[in-house]
DNA sequence: TAATAACTTAGCGAAATCGCTAAACGTCAT
DNA sequence: ATGACGTTTAGCGATTTCGCTAAGTTATTA
């Protein structure tokens, strides 16, 4: 999980939470995790979401850490289960703001 | 390279495009490649592009041959050299419309 | 306390990715 | 024709990624 309060000033942790992002959303099934997430009010416990997924459920699991180490996503566990909820601003300060630099001039 | 118009009519495609585009910009040099050519003007040629890179010449070849399969660079021989041309508007009604599910709302 | 539910971690094999060097290719100048 | 230039293709080894199944781990239920 990457600290974005510390990303936001120093520039190279910056760049390797862009690339952690970008790394993130290089797979379809962790953009549909995200649509799914984004779609069903922000927040899916684990179970919830490998259920809506072809693939086995310690596959999805694995997709969502990697969705979580690149801060796209956070989870809390409550009693046994883990509720991961999607963090919109973060897609959009780094990814969204990429792409913005093409949309400029 | 992905036939963009194509693309546009057959969501089977559209989603292939989708996944080329953010496999291509998975790849920090890629992203850069970009980066530069758009604020180069758009067009650069292949040894403009690969001689502000630490990699090799063929490694940044194969990085642009991939930004083409992907449709977000186009190339046009002229004598012995290669011109590359972005292609902004693909970025936008790939990734960027992606992104934006997830501003509305 | 034993079984079950909800997940994650470990570990494996197949396939993709990335970097490199060496070789090939088409074009231009001599 | 020969050689140099600009660039891609071939091919290799190292690393990463992705899917799976089996084996934990922690929290509830019986």
């Amino acid at each position: 999980m990457a600290d974005a309060k510390a990303a936001r000033r120093d520039p190279r942790r910056e760049l390797e939470e862009l690339d952690r992002v970008f790394k993130a959303l290089a797979h379809p099934a962790r953009r549909q995790i995200l649509m799914v997430l984004h779609f069903r009010g922000g927040e899916m416990t684990a179970g919830g979401i490998a259920g809506r997924f072809a693939c086995s459920w310690p596959t999805t699991s694995r997709h969502l850490k990697q969705l979580e180490q690149a801060g796209l996503v956070t989870v809390e566990s409550v009693g046994r289960e883990r509720i991961y909820r999607i963090d919109k601003a973060l897609l959009g300060r780094t990814a969204g703001e990429w792409l913005r630099w093409f949309e400029k001039v």
